[in-house]
DNA sequence: CGATTCTTTGAAAACAGTCAATCTGTGTGG
DNA sequence: CCACACAGATTGACTGTTTTCAAAGAATCG
């Protein structure tokens, strides 16, 4: 299960295999059934995981109960909420398995001590960092200037990896667009792509 | 005119005298008339600026010519084109001044110097590249879960500094709605909340 | 003052959301 | 293996919101 891992960090960090061996030894091994919770709002969230296998959302549900969903995550991606994970307080939202899931987790001590002691961990980190950050900037033009339409075909060239792997209503969600206007969208994206309709 | 950035590094960052000194040797002060751009589209971003005096735009022209404002930067605020400092790519966006202004400006060299240099600097950007975080966050929720008018009554309270000092239709263009919308938003907003009519 | 920039307003059209009903596929328990 | 429940997707009719276009009114600046 840490081979995932362990080629994620060589091809992302370059790192070595005494490396590779304590940061093995720095993760717990999870698994989540679909459904199940990562994280709930009101907890810390102590842990960072790295997905080996499966898919989860971070989401959180405001006052009316509605569901809006931050973030997705499959393999070889990080989950986890940053910002509780930092601060130490309270978490504001929820993370949650979509398929049965594996997860490799890091708790914050460990997670600090490679910060410190491997150079190559933290160098990788700031580059997940930086690409994260340029996501973030994309996002929010897209949700600045784009119509319905041009989000969808957007959300699918950037998470192709996503797109056919969750429920359309939470693309919707993670969108910020009912499930019946992205039902549409996609019908009339369809038949102007010459898709036999 | 380094007194306002030796100010904000001590508070922010608890710099000593020393790491002062050294900073105020590394930045090169800048003045900005109204209009005038810091960075251009196509050109790399070479530099992060204090903001001492002032108040500038970071800002993305779309194919169809419209302008979507990413960020506003004011008094003790930084700003840049992170993607591109970082990178060393040519950026997308946009800076200009939307005030006579004020800047003192690390080029990257001595950024990254201070970086390694200058523990206690490391730490306060750090923390601030996690706000910035947080930031994000809240924008995007903001972005994919509220109306045209919560929009409005929240950026209003994120950022009292800006709203009353930049143009409306400015502002409606960060939220990503259209100026004639921001206006009738805020006029039924003003009559709801009891201002004389 | 005259020019420019910014804001507001009105009317029409486009767009997206809501509500309600139906349809589909999946999986579970009897 | 079937029946049923359930989660998800679609559709139609309607409502409400937002944009667009056009014009006019304020405010600001040189």
């Amino acid at each position: 299960m840490f081979d995932s891992l362990a080629a994620y960090l060589v091809e992302k960090g370059g790192l070595t295999n005494d490396e590779l061996k304590l940061i093995g030894d720095l993760t717990v091994p999870k698994r989540l059934r679909k459904r199940q919770y990562l994280l709930q709002e009101g907890n810390v969230s102590n842990y960072i995981s790295f997905i080996v296998k499966g898919c989860l959302r971070l989401y959180l549900v405001s006052k009316d109960g509605q569901e809006h969903i931050m973030r997705f995550g499959v393999e070889n991606w990080w989950m986890s909420d940053y910002e509780s994970f930092h601060s130490g307080l309270p978490s504001k939202y929820n993370i949650d398995a979509l398929e049965d899931s594996e997860l490799l987790m890091i708790d914050k001590k460990n997670y600090d001590l490679l910060m410190e002691t491997v150079p190559d961990f933290k160098r990788m980190v700031d580059k997940l960092a930086a690409r994260n950050y340029e996501a973030h900037q994309s996002r929010i033009l897209s949700n600045i200037s784009e119509t319905a339409e041009e989000k969808y075909e957007n959300f699918i060239k950037t998470y192709p990896a996503i797109f056919d792997r969750v429920p359309l209503h939470m693309v919707a969600s993670f969108l910020g667009l009912s499930r019946e206007t992205l039902s549409r969208v996609r019908q009339q994206n369809a038949r102007k792509h010459g898709n036999n309709s």
